[in-house]
RNA sequence: GUGAUUGUAGCUCAGUUGGUUAGAGCGCUGGUUUGUGGUUCCAGAGGUCGCCGGUUCGAAACCGGUCUUUCACCCCA
C-alpha cells in the first residue's frame, strides 16, 4: 500500500450504516411519489453532447462532465483548432458525450422521444445521480442524487398543488421543518415590462435573488451595473421591499401590474395555487417570494423552492413549470411541470439534525455462533426455517473464536446470538442469547422464532 | 473560473525558534479465558509526515509547484 488509492473531489463513498440512511430517506420520497399515482423512469448516465448543451446556459455548459470519444479521438481533431487552444471549439469535435447534469433534461429527450408510447398526463419520477464539474463546497458535491417529480401535458395548476402536497408529505415524513418558497415567472416578466426593461429580465431577477444575502443597496447597486436607469430602479422598490402576508402581497401586485396582461396572469396563477393548498390541508408553510428566481432559463410559471427550517444549507428541493422544454427537441406545446428533490442535501439535513427514527437502520436480527462443521449444518437448518419467518439472521462462516463471533454481533449491532452446541443438538433446541440484557434462554426453533420476531 | 484554507498511524489529533530512533487516545491483532460480547489486565503490529522539486551540514517544520480537504464568490440540489 505504497500509494494510498483515492477518490475524483466532490464525490463520496457510502458504507453500509450511511446506505441504510440514504435508502430510508430513497425509500420514504419513494413511496410519496407512488402515493400520487406517479412511476418510476431512468435515463442513462451519458447523453449525447447535443442533448445537454446549450440548456443550462453559458455557466451549465461549463459545469458539464465530457466523455472524450473512443479510440484515437485526436485523428479526426481539426489541427489548426488545437494548435489555437481552443477548448470550446476543439470539445466539439473530440467528445460527443456527457454525463447528465440534471434530470428534467434528460426526462423532455425522454417524453420527445417515447412521445407515441406515452399517455398524457405523464407522470414519472426519477432518483438517479446527475454530475457537475462545479467547485464542491458546503451542500455542494459533483456527483449526487435529485429524484425528480414531474408531469407533462397537463396545464392544470393543479399539477402545481400536488407538488406541493408531495413536498408537504415527504418533509412530514422525514421529520425536517421546511418553508415552501413560491413565486411565478410570469410576474417577474410583468415587473420587467412595467418598468420598461423587458430585456433585463435575467438581470434583474438574478440580482433581487440575491436579497436576502447582500441587503438592499447592493441589489441597487448591482441592477445599476447591469445598465437600469435610476427611474426604472425606483420603479422596483415597493417591489423588492413588497411585505405582508401571501395575501397583501398579491393585493399590492394587483395594482403595481394592473398595465402588465402576464404579470396579471402571474398573480392570478399563484392566487389560485394558494388558495388551493389551503382547502387542501397542507400543513407546511408557503410563502409568496418575489426575490425567488431560480437561474434554469426555462421556467415560465411557477417556481418553487425549499428550504430546511433548522440548518443553514442551500435549497433542498427546487422546481417550477415549464411550457417548452420540450419544444427544444421537436416537440412543442406540452407544458410540464416537476420538482427535484436533493437527496443529497437532504441526507446532510437529517444526519446533522440525526433526525432517523431509531428503526430505519436494519440489520441482521439474529446471529448464529459457529462452533464447528456438525453445530454449523445444523444451524443451517434451522436458519432457513427463521429466514422464512422474515427474520433476517446470518452463521458465522468460520468458526472462529466465540470472542471474536460475538465481536462480530456487537459490531454490527445484532439484536440476538444463537448458540448451537452439543447439548442444544442432543436436545434439538438453541439456546438464544438477547444482546442487550445478556439474558439466555433454551427454546426450540418455533419459540426462538417468537422471541425474536 | 476567482480568492482563501487544510493535509502527520485505520480514525481524532500532539509534535517547541529547523537538530538523533516521529508520539498519544481510540481502533486493530494476539494472550489473560478450550461455550459468552459490549466493562479488566498484558503484549504487539501499523507512518518514505499528501506528492514532486528547492534551500540547508541537517526539513514533518522554511520556499515553489501539484493534488486533496474545507469555505466564500459565480452558479446551483
Amino acid at each position: 500500500m505504497a500509494q494510498k488509492p483515492s477518490i475524483p473531489k466532490g464525490t463520496r463513498d457510502f458504507s453500509p450504516v450511511e446506505m441504510a440512511k440514504r435508502n430510508y430517506i430513497f425509500d420514504t420520497i419513494k413511496s410519496v411519489f407512488l402515493k400520487y399515482g406517479y412511476q418510476p423512469i431512468e435515463t442513462p448516465a451519458m447523453e449525447n453532447l447535443s442533448t445537454l448543451m446549450g440548456k443550462y446556459g453559458e455557466e451549465g455548459d461549463k459545469l458539464l462532465f465530457k466523455i472524450l470519444n473512443s479510440g484515437d479521438y485526436l485523428a479526426k481533431a481539426d489541427e489548426s483548432l488545437l494548435a489555437q487552444k481552443n477548448s470550446v471549439k476543439t470539445t466539439t469535435q473530440i467528445s460527443e458525450k456527457g454525463l447528465r447534469y440534471d434530470l428534467t433534461v434528460p426526462f423532455a429527450r425522454f417524453v420527445v422521444q417515447h412521445q407515441n408510447e406515452i399517455t398524457f398526463p405523464f407522470k414519472r419520477y426519477q432518483i438517479q445521480p446527475v454530475w457537475r464539474a462545479d467547485r464542491p463546497q458546503k451542500g455542494r458535491y459533483r456527483e449526487f442524487f435529485q429524484c425528480d417529480v414531474d408531469v407533462v401535458g397537463s396545464n392544470s395548476l393543479f399539477n402545481e398543488v400536488e407538488l406541493i402536497q408531495i413536498v408537504d408529505d415527504v418533509y412530514k415524513a422525514l421529520n425536517i421543518n421546511v418553508l415552501v418558497k413560491m413565486n411565478n415567472r410570469k410576474i417577474l416578466t410583468g415587473i420587467a415590462e412595467i418598468i420598461g426593461e423587458a430585456d433585463k429580465i435575467i438581470d434583474i431577477t438574478v440580482a433581487i435573488d440575491k436579497l436576502d444575502k447582500i441587503g438592499l443597496d447592493k441589489v441597487n447597486e448591482e441592477l445599476a451595473a447591469k445598465g437600469l436607469n435610476t427611474e426604472a430602479i425606483d420603479k422596483l422598490q415597493p417591489i423588492i421591499n413588497l411585505g405582508g402576508t401571501n395575501a397583501e402581497k398579491i393585493e399590492t401586485l394587483k395594482t403595481v401590474l394592473a398595465s402588465s396582461e402576464v404579470g396579471l396572469k402571474g398573480v392570478e396563477e399563484i392566487e389560485k395555487v394558494l388558495n388551493y393548498i389551503e382547502g387542501v390541508g397542507v400543513k407546511t408553510e408557503v410563502e409568496l417570494d418575489l426575490t425567488l428566481a431560480r437561474g434554469l432559463n426555462y421556467y415560465t410559471g411557477a417556481i418553487f423552492e425549499v428550504k430546511a427550517l433548522d440548518m443553514e444549507i442551500g435549497s433542498i428541493t427546487g422546481g417550477g413549470r415549464y411550457d417548452d422544454l420540450t419544444g427544444i427537441f421537436g416537440l412543442k406545446d406540452v407544458s410540464g411541470v416537476g420538482i427535484s428533490f436533493g437527496a443529497d442535501r437532504i441526507y446532510d439535513v437529517m444526519n446533522q439534525l440525526d433526525l432517523y427514527p431509531k428503526d430505519s437502520i436494519v440489520s441482521t436480527r439474529l446471529l448464529f455462533i459457529n462452533f464447528g462443521e456438525q453445530e454449523a449444518l445444523y444451524s443451517l437448518n434451522a436458519l432457513q426455517e427463521i429466514r422464512e419467518a422474515g427474520i433476517n439472521a446470518e452463521l458465522f462462516p468460520d468458526a472462529a473464536k466465540m470472542k471474536k463471533q460475538m465481536n462480530y454481533a456487537n459490531k454490527k449491532e445484532i439484536a440476538f446470538v444463537a448458540l448451537v452446541g452439543e447439548n442444544e443438538m442432543k436436545e434439538g433446541k438453541i439456546t438464544l442469547k438477547n444482546m442487550n440484557s445478556g439474558e439466555q434462554n433454551l427454546l426450540t426453533v418455533k419459540e426462538l422464532i417468537e422471541a425474536v420476531r
